[in-house]
Formats: structure tokens, sequence, C-alpha cells
DNA sequence: GCACACATGTAAGTTGTTACATGATTAC
DNA sequence: GTAATCATGTAACAACTTACATGTGTGC
């Protein structure tokens, strides 16, 4: 149930419409918990349903804007107490790590190469993001610490990139018979 | 498709029974992409129907052994090589991470220290790992150079949460109000 | 007037989780 | 003998993806 939480997490913050939601999903939540706008709507209509969150306002082209509730706040609270955090992580970036042995050396340089420009796209864009002006509240220090998470961990991957291609190259590679 | 091609990257380094595969999804993939035996075992038997692995051997206990085919082989390649990765990222503790502020500085600094233990044990498990003799052929280069990105992302989860830790009992936090 | 971004929803299909279910061998 | 591990499978449910579907305001 954690795109329930990522939701009302991101209403605890700020009432929002539906469609702000699935921006800010695809802006700064997406390095975290991926999701569209077909689950986020029903979703948010469940949450409603569920005292969670009410509509405070309709505006122009039928937007709906939402609110947490006190239920909701003490829900999201009880979430971030109570329950023990499912920390598997998936990845298929990285389960393709495991099989570069099947293709051919120079192919599989190929391949990082490509992980490594898609991940330096990333970093420049979370740089982007950090190089913003913010406020001094605890929700921006929050902000920012969840931000310098995304940082730390597209750097080590992009430095990881670099070792890993470099190792590929190396004449151990080459030489040596597939296996 | 993922698990798909997992169990058949798995496969094409050794033939192997499926719990052999189960046992290798829990102590290594998993950091990666992880698989309960209620999705490895009817998938098993899809990959059998579709060629792409043959069961070559029953043991005891009705264990069953299985190899990949020429098929099964031209397919995973054609994976690695054909298609593009997807490459979001889902993790629930990343997530946590940007609702840090609903929770008091104390609370949630309490929070990171029980993720840092996690991961610091995970570090250590990794490295365990990296210490173990291996050999010395594409395969074993392929999977330290897999073990070494894990060791990358969860060395900088660590130093994060550091960083996160100390930021969180720094005065700022403790006496700005809530928001 | 037309393209584009805004804005929300549903439906079918796939993937993944949790629970149910069963039986065989090994170590004590 | 009994507990633990080995070994495989199914079923119900939840979560997620992709495609379908529709309508509104804004800028050119």
């Amino acid at each position: 149930m954690s795109l329930r939480h990522a939701l009302l997490g991101a209403l605890a913050d700020d009432p929002r419409t539906g469609y702000a939601l699935l921006k800010h999903f695809e802006q700064s939540l997406a390095y975290a918990w991926p999701a569209s706008h077909s689950q986020i709507y029903p979703e948010l209509a469940r949450l409603q349903d569920d005292g969670l969150i009410e509509q405070t306002e309709t505006g122009p082209r039928g937007s709906k804007t939402y609110a947490i509730t006190e239920t909701g706040l003490a829900e999201i609270r009880r979430w971030l107490r109570e329950t023990e955090p499912d920390r598997r992580v998936r990845s298929e970036a990285a389960l393709r790590a495991f099989f570069l042995w099947v293709l051919e050396p120079e192919e599989a340089a190929g391949q990082l190469e490509r992980e490594r420009a898609y991940w330096r796209g990333v970093l420049d864009e979370l740089e982007r993001i950090q190089a913003e002006p913010t406020g001094e509240g605890r929700k921006a220090r929050a902000f920012r610490i969840a931000l310098e998470g995304g940082l730390a961990t597209v750097g080590a991957r992009l430095e990881w990139l670099d070792s890993a291609i470099a190792e590929l190259g190396s004449p151990e590679w080459a030489a040596r018979a597939p296996d």
C-alpha cells in the first residue's frame, strides 16, 4: 500500500489536485515510487471514501483539489512509525549487470555506456533541482535530504559504471574464452 | 517480463533445480529482483512450454533440474541487446525519506538509525560474499562487477544516512516550528 | 480553427504477494 | 519421532501497466 501513503504524504505537504499529484510523482517521487495517472485517480477516490483525504475545491476543467484530513494525517504518522519499511529494491538495470558475461565484452561495454549516459542525465536533472532556491522550513529541509539521497545513489551508480566499463575494456576480458 | 529473463540468465550460467534458483534469488538476485517460489515455479513451467529451457534431470524429493536451450540462450541475448532496460526503481525506503518532516526530528532520526543498522547488515553480507574466493572466467568477473554495483549503492546509502541523521540532530531542525 | 497541455476516468491484462497445500529426506 | 530443510505446486487477491475514452481551457 505504498502508493496510498505516497499520496497521503504528498497531500500532507500541501493540498493538490490529482493532476498536480501526477506531475509531482513524475518530477520527484518517480525516483522512489513511479506511478501513473491510471493508478493515482482511483486511489484518490478510495482515499476519499475512507475519509483520509477530502475534496476541498473544484477547479476549471473539472480539476479536483484534495486536502489531507486529520484521520489521514494520523494514518501517515502511523505508517511511518509502526510499519516496517519494505526494503526490497527492484531494478532491472541492476539485474542486467549479472548477465553481462552473456554478451561479448565490447557489446557489454556498449550497454553500460548507454546506462552511463542515461544516469548522467538523471544526475544533471537532480543537480538542477538542487540548485533551485527553496524555503527553510522542515518540509523544505526534508525534501533536500531526500534529494541528497537520490544524488548519492545516482552518483555511486555512475562511479560504478565508470569502473565496470574500464574493467570490461581490460585485456583479461577480451583474451579469455567465454568461460 | 524481467523475472523470465532473470531465470533464463541464471540458467544460462549453469543448470539448476527450481529450488536452487529460489535460493540463488534469495542470496544474490534479490538485491536487484526479488522473487518468491510461487512466482518462480509457474514461470519455469512456462519457460519449458515455450522451449526456452528443458528439464534434464529428476532428483531426490522430486526436484527438477533445468538447463537453458539454444532458443533460450538466443532469447536472453536478444533481450539484453534489443530491449531498452526499464530504468524505474521502486524503493519504499527512499519514498519514506520524503515524508520525514511529518514526524518530530528525534523520531525521524530514530527511523533513519534503524535504516542505517539494516543497510550496515547488508553491506557486511555483501563484503562477506566479496571476500569469498571465485573463479577467473567471465562469469565470475561479471558476478564481481554486479557485486561491486551493490556495494557502491549500499555504501552511498549509508553515507547519506550518516549525513541525514546528523542534519536531523542539528539545532535548525529542533528549533524551528513544524512549518 | 487547431494543437497542446490540462484534467479525469475505466477496462483488460500482467505481475507480484500471501496463504493454502502437500510430500520427501536429513539431523538430532 | 520430530523438527528443520528440501522441494514443488495452486489459488485468491492486490498492485501495476497499457490501452481505451472523453472532455476543457490556452496560445497561436
